[in-house]
DNA sequence: GGTCGATAGTTTAAGCTTAAAATGATTTTG
DNA sequence: CAAAATCATTTTAAGCTTAAACTATCGACC
């Protein structure tokens, strides 16, 4: 089970990297984690600004509602993206300003709002999307298939760990 | 290989949540990734601030200016980091402010400052890291540690993959 | 020695993010 | 039914982050 790498031409470099291993394996574990989304966030988010002239959190937003042609409550919307109400608010303010989504006020209950994309926004979300399918699947194109869906299984148990001891809510 | 959790409790969850899996491996892992970071990275902020009032850039610039005594260049604590230049500016000044860091003008160049912790700023990381690493050792305590050793070596393929397709720079 | 180009760091403007306070609307309850 | 509690969203203040413009210094070349 431990041998899944034996002998790759990666073991050395961990070996190297990692060779003054005391133990911290959570740590190490932690940093990497961080560093990694880092790099892969940061290349998105240049393409993103370079391609689009737009943002990772606007291209979010519109994501969730490209999924939810009736629009989405705003405090869903802030729970689905993992952010705080607050946050959402200026997120939305820009896109509407863009006329690619709109704010509605529920009819039933005057204190709810729900966001949806325009026909401009679907379209422009669209052609984002495409787009950036292509670098994710680029970017990580060099790892084994089968070690990307073993990562996907140890990745949903460390986020169930997570949960379980963090004194939070939820998200995908 | 691919039967490492064959029969795990988690793997039901994970044939119910990705059952309706039309392949786009790739882009399931990038969001897994980042949702399974943004989690984490919630969570130790929330400690840090609700514990040491302080941030996790603070926390992370403190930490990297511990490992040397003699201090660092601004430019290679932006690089350590993953950030601007521009960015180290601002949290070194909060940090400055406390009495925790200091700059220091280089004499050779004087375009060169260099950021070391002062007494007190290190005995104040030491109080934060000794708490830091019990958060995450307990944050991702259920995860058995064959698997956090996989994680990491294919973490490590992961990092590859991205630096060869991207048109940027390093870090750990 | 003076100009030119490169380099290190700061400033600026814009956007993201949060927690806490505020606003407005609905529901509960005395 | 009116006051109180609750709920959804916005506002505010502080901090983080970036790219681009700017400042100051250094080194090279003439």
């Amino acid at each position: 089970m431990q041998d899944r790498l034996r002998k790759s031409p990666v073991d050395l470099e961990i070996v190297i990297d990692e060779g003054a291993a005391d133990g911290k394996l959570e740590l190490r574990l932690w940093l990497r984690l961080l560093s990694t989304v880092t790099l892969i966030s940061q290349e998105v988010r240049r393409r993103l600004r370079d391609e689009f002239a737009t943002t990772l959190p606007q291209f979010d937003l519109l994501a969730q509602l490209d999924r939810e042609p009736k629009g989405l409550r705003l405090g869903e919307l802030s729970r689905r993206m993992m952010v705080t109400n607050g946050n959402i608010t200026g997120v939305l303010d820009r896109l509407q300003a863009e006329g690619l989504v709109v704010r509605e006020v529920s009819a039933e209950d005057r204190r709810v709002a729900y966001a949806r994309l325009t026909p401009s926004g679907r379209a422009r979300f669209r052609r984002y999307a495409r787009a950036h399918e292509g670098w994710i699947r680029e970017l990580v194109g060099d790892v084994d298939p089968a070690m990307k869906s073993a990562l996907l299984a140890e990745l949903a148990r460390v986020k169930a760990s997570v949960r379980r001891h963090a004194a939070s809510e939820d998200a995908s």
